[in-house]
RNA sequence: UGGGGCGUGGUCCAAUUGGUAGGGCACCUCACUGUUAAUGAGGACGGUGUUGGUUCGAGUCCAACCGCCCCAGCCA
């Protein structure tokens, strides 16, 4: 047993004032400890597997509904929550250790897992032994209750709110999010290298950077994104692909922005604009996948309907910018060529689909000094979006690199920004330029939609937004 | 940064045409052997974001400021 109670870090002064009544039975040795031999230590997503076994559970009392000598706690070990029962009759002891237990007290429970139609979640554990590791104090309860809260509230008690079933549950669509876009990365050979996060100049002259005093009254910048250096890195190692946190200072106030938020972001050697589409394709449906396989248990807890993930297969439509425009201008909307999307575009033309559809070719003006133009039309560039359905937004924006030396310096000056800054990087085409292509993935964008979240705040453990910092 | 909306016990809300602030939940006490955000009874907890006006009297009206939410722009 190598977990919590295995280490020596557990000697809070809560722990020795645990009275020994607490345990029951009593015990020579902490419960844990013994309980290892007799009641192992399972996790709650588990439980099901342990039916009619003595088991040990180590968690937090989440909530706990009485009914004269019956108890029902309802413990959660991060995993997931279990109810339990404890008459005063049979088990006088732990009992009287558990009633009147504040919520998210931490606990150590023994007790045999029951089939039970009536327990939510289809079995509960009856409870033998209990041993209170912390009791939170009566005169200063847990502030989040099980009823509805505002939004500002449960975000200054984000450090706490993550600890109900909803959030936990949205924490591990992230997570396996990540893990399974590194592995599709990694097995398609990419190689993951880092881009630095202190930077001395903007990648893109639109957006605003975060500035910060570097050393000896240097400024330095917070990346708004890893892609010139994974340009670098790729005409090094051919496929690479970064994966970090991004910062923009913008005074976005959306449900889709956050100021600091985690970009995936590829970029392959002689790669193309149409390589880039299908990795893209390749990469979204396999996180999809992933989750509908490996998190069922959490969509569920969201109320996330997994059979629209499900659908989300290669390929997925596509549409040049001007189709989109004739899309648009069918539908009623008002837009003309040259026009950017803005998000009621978005929505209009992903509602037109099941899947995440892929806009390409946008007129070449609006995009980043970097994009490539289409030589057979070069008012266009060779680049894509990936907008989300359901109208979740953009997801993906990516394309071809200009490869030219001359027309790059000659970009970067149409855009103001300042040459000294950009030498590396200018470099990349003085020597040995490939035509190369590449994207960004957001990641928050990406979980938010496949978590179905109305804002995109809940699906980063310590968001980051406009006029929020805490906790 | 524009446009719209909102700030009332810990929390979520209510308070007629301005009349001297109330309820649910949480918390504390009691009852209850199958509860499902349990229920029932009782208790404690605020003077309404801040400042300044109007008024006999202001959560209620006016002004400024502060904070937050939503939408737009920008983007992932």
């Amino acid at each position: 047993m190598t977990g919590l109670r295995g280490s020596s870090t557990r000697s809070t002064p809560a722990r020795r004032e645990a009275p020994r009544s607490d345990l029951t039975p009593p015990r020579d040795e902490p419960m844990s400890e013994q309980a290892h031999e007799s009641a192992p230590i399972i996790t709650i997503e588990h439980a099901a597997e342990h039916v009619g076994r003595l088991v040990t559970i180590r968690g937090w009392l989440y909530n706990m509904r009485e009914s004269g000598k019956l108890l029902f706690p309802i413990f959660r070990d991060g995993t997931g929550v279990m109810q339990g029962v404890l008459s005063l009759k049979e088990q006088p002891d732990a009992f009287a250790a558990l009633k009147g237990l504040p919520q998210e007290s931490s606990v150590i429970v023994i007790g045999k897992i029951q089939a039970e139609p009536r327990a939510p979640g289809g079995c509960e554990i009856h409870i033998s032994g209990i041993e209170v590791i912390q009791r939170v104090a009566d005169s200063n309860p847990y502030p989040i209750q099980l009823k509805e809260h505002g939004v500002d509230f449960l975000l200054d008690q984000r450090h706490l709110w993550i600890r109900t079933p909803r959030q936990a549950s949205i924490l591990r669509i992230r997570a396996e999010a990540i893990r399974s876009a590194r592995n599709y990365m990694d097995d398609l050979g990419y190689t993951l290298t880092d881009a630095p996060i202190f930077t001395p100049a903007a990648c893109e002259g639109t957006t605003t950077l975060f500035e910060v005093n570097y050393i000896d009254d240097q400024k330095a910048y917070l990346t708004q994104s890893g892609q010139l250096y994974v340009e670098a890195t790729a005409a090094a190692l051919g496929k690479v692909y970064t994966f970090g946190p991004t910062f923009r200072a913008e005074k976005s106030k959306t449900r889709r922005h956050l100021t600091e938020f985690w970009m995936l972001e590829p970029e392959a050697a002689y790669a193309h604009l149409e390589d880039m589409i299908e990795l893209g394709e390749g990469l979204v449906s396999t996180v999809v996948q992933a989750v509908v396989k490996n998190r069922a248990r959490e969509l569920a807890t969201l109320g996330r309907d997994a059979a629209k993930l499900e659908k989300i297969v290669p390929p997925f439509p596509r549409i040049t910018y001007d189709d989109a425009i004739q899309v648009l201008q069918k539908a009623g909307n008002p837009a003309k060529w040259g026009d950017d999307f803005g998000g009621d575009e978005e929505t209009l033309i992903s509602k037109q689909f099941e899947k995440p559809v892929i806009i390409h070719r946008y007129p070449a003006g609006m995009k980043a000094f970097y994009m490539a133009t289409d030589p057979a039309r070069p008012e266009l560039a060779l680049s894509f979006d990936m907008i989300a359905p359901e109208g979740f937004g953009e997801i993906i924006g990516g394309g071809e690199r200009q490869s030219s030396y001359e027309t790059l310096v000659q970009r970067l000056r149409e855009h103001n920004l300042p040459e000294e800054a950009f030498e590396w990087y200018l470099d990349l085409r003085r020597y040995g330029s490939v035509p190369h292509a590449g994207f960004g993935l957001g990641l928050e964008r990406t979980v938010t939609w496949i978590c179905g979240t109305e804002h995109i705040r809940e699906v980063i453990p310590f968001p980051r937004m406009l006029y929020r910092v805490y906790p």
